[in-house]
DNA sequence: AAATTTGCTAACCATTAGGTTAAACTAAAT
DNA sequence: ATTTAGTTTAACCTAATGGTTAGCAAATTT
């Protein structure tokens, strides 16, 4: 898994990437850490002074990573149908290639709650209004069925992420292998929008 | 926090559910349950011998208390769409009291994904077979749009369970408070099997 | 070429955390 | 009253872990 890297601190943080997805922080090892890399244990320290700053680069990168994906369904020049079918098919094909990713910023984000805070404030952290307005119009124009932007919302992201999340219980209880249900994920790509639309669309 | 118990085991089991929920295994420390507790910290090997079995008893006691929520949808002798309307209200209800419990059961099976398999094994762990076959049934009469038992059980548990573990993540994106965003989970209980009704009857 | 800065390593340090132990305390049984 | 079994505590032990340091090597600067 230790590729060569342009620098070592991009070296560094993809294999504490790794370890702190898979993990979280507080099992994370340095000495993991660095073993991953390849590197000494003190490089670390060296190149990210501590765990907690090293976890805090690690942590701001993964996020950046999936804020951009919330933006598309919020911030698109699209219709709301073209918008969640874009969304559901994108951030299921993003996600299956980092499946780690959201349960670790979601799990990170419960542990330290104060860090949404810092979030938020953050500019390019994706705001809902524009989509709110959307649906608001469409629901007064007898488009979609009378729903809350905010619950319109929740349910897109709930069907889009938790069966990643919670992908070891869900095959637990649907009883199939992992290939198998890689291959619902994959229907997920049309299913969810569908479902979704299904739901709201007023016929 | 600190109630009086029947048994120092209770007592300990109680203690360290609130920690273990809070924090996870690994970053839960044995003397801040011994404190929650009330006693000594030598008391908990005592009566658990290690931290491992400790967090076994608060996982199994914590699975306990959400798998018959499951067999409810699962194994009920109602019409589906009833099944999907108590399923959501009941569920949500319950979690509304135990926040920390679903993101507590995803995060540490994922963290130790052997322990899905010795779950499974165990009796009372849920089987979705009935509701598959239900499902199929209604699929067939033209009852409900065609889909696959198994998408639909992804959609019910997603909608239900990930709106508490992304909870803060959520509050950011849609910009409310705590107190407004559980007043969007009260509006949950009825809004989500609408939602889903919606999106699978035939009308 | 000498000096100096930067990158890197091995050994070390201090603290923390899970776990143990031996002694003390309590209360029931003899 | 004495024994005995179960319970509780303080003090201790050991391993692991995040972090530091002193020195070396390789560039980079002057």
């Amino acid at each position: 898994m230790t590729e060569e890297q342009k620098t070592p601190e991009i070296n560094i943080l993809n294999a504490a990437k790794e370890i702190f997805e898979r993990k979280g922080m507080a099992a994370a090892r340095m000495q993991e850490i660095a073993d991953e890399a390849g590197i000494n244990k003190a490089m670390l320290h060296y190149y990210y002074r501590s765990k907690q700053l090293l976890f805090e680069a690690v942590f701001k990168s993964a996020f950046s990573m999936l804020a951009p994906q919330l933006n598309e369904i919020i911030n698109a020049d699209t219709s709301i149908f073209e918008k969640i079918r874009n969304f559901s098919s994108n951030y299921i094909s993003f996600v299956i290639k980092h499946p780690y990713l959201p349960n670790f910023i979601i799990q990170e984000l419960n542990r330290n709650p104060d860090f949404v805070k810092k979030l938020v404030a953050e500019k390019n952290f994706p705001n809902i209004s524009k989509f709110k307005q959307q649906v608001n119009e469409k629901v007064a124009d007898g488009i979609i069925k009378p729903i809350k932007a905010e619950q319109l919302f929740i349910n897109i992201i709930s069907l889009n992420i938790f069966p990643f999340i919670g992908a070891l219980l869900l095959t637990g209880f649907i009883n199939v292998n992992e290939e198998a249900y890689k291959q619902l994920m994959e229907e997920r790509k049309t299913e969810v929008a569908d479902f979704i639309i299904n739901a709201i669309k007023l016929k």
